[in-house]
DNA sequence: CAGCACTGGTCTCGAAAAGGGACCGTCCGG
DNA sequence: CCGGACGGTCCCTTTTCGAGACCAGTGCTG
């Protein structure tokens, strides 16, 4: 088991990839952020193996990305993005955003508007003291707690 | 090959998914980010085997998110990114700031400063015409040209 | 309220991909 | 010019994925 060990490191990009970084995990998740709740409709939009999707969205409750709800009546069930799930809104639009820029030949096909504004979203980094526009250069990496409190 | 086809569909996130959505190829570039250039040092890093490590390289060559560079002298070669794979980097930021938030009890493991700065690097969400930072609830999403080029 | 299509979910089996070495030519420091 | 490290390929085993059969519960319809 190489890769789950992974999950130990004390790297904050490594852990999250270990739930996140496999085919469909990011794409079920694209369709909970528009809209899709239920089973069969992220079925029909992905064309996902049902199998592999009951899978998914398993270890997504587990992880508390998503909370499957089925009220009490006993309807069918629906999938949707806690506050934890939601937190990954800028890791979609990152995404999105090279998407648009390498992958989109004929320009974006969404665009993903700032509602009542004619702006448009944008993922960026920014200096949180500063507030400067920063690139992966402008960036100096430095232990942190998580790191010190091994030692 | 089902999954394959989805690079097809006009979505800036599906896209670039299949060929960033799967085990190892974030983690990679991530460590490319941290300045890993060879080969070997991928492999000791990750710990992923050489033959998955040589398919996701070649991949991303290919993709024109890495270079590889054999300098004329025929020395060892080395994988650095381009342009289009440094544009990834707020990809990786976001994935971070989420990790930091509900992956790391102890907290950050890692900093990422602002070099020459006390800030921090941030992966924010916003406007680009109003400047607003926004969530997943203030974006409409809008048919744009990639999509209306279509029909 | 009986019948029937749909829905979420499980199981199975063949195909594809990942993991883990063995192996090999090239590079390079001594 | 030798020996070890390096990048890269191949092969075989294990794991994961894909596709479909199957099944019980839901809920619409007549």
């Amino acid at each position: 088991m190489r890769y789950e060990e992974l999950a130990d490191i004390p790297c904050s990009i490594t852990r999250p990839l270990v739930l996140l970084g496999d085919r469909w995990t990011l794409l079920i998740l694209k369709e909970s952020f528009a809209g899709v709740r239920r089973f069969n409709a992220f079925r029909a939009n992905l064309g996902i193996p049902r199998s592999r999707l009951q899978d998914r969205l398993t270890r997504l409750v587990e992880h508390g990305v998503l909370a499957r709800q089925q009220a009490d009546g006993g309807e069918h069930p629906e999938y949707r993005l806690t506050r934890k799930g939601h937190d990954l809104y800028p890791v979609l639009m990152a995404i999105r955003e090279w998407g648009d820029a390498y992958m989109a030949p004929d320009g974006p096909p969404v665009h993903y508007r700032h509602t009542g504004c004619d702006g448009e979203a944008h993922a960026s980094l920014e200096c949180d003291s500063c507030g400067t526009r920063i690139s992966a250069h402008d960036v100096t990496p430095e232990a942190g707690p998580g790191l010190l409190a091994l030692t």
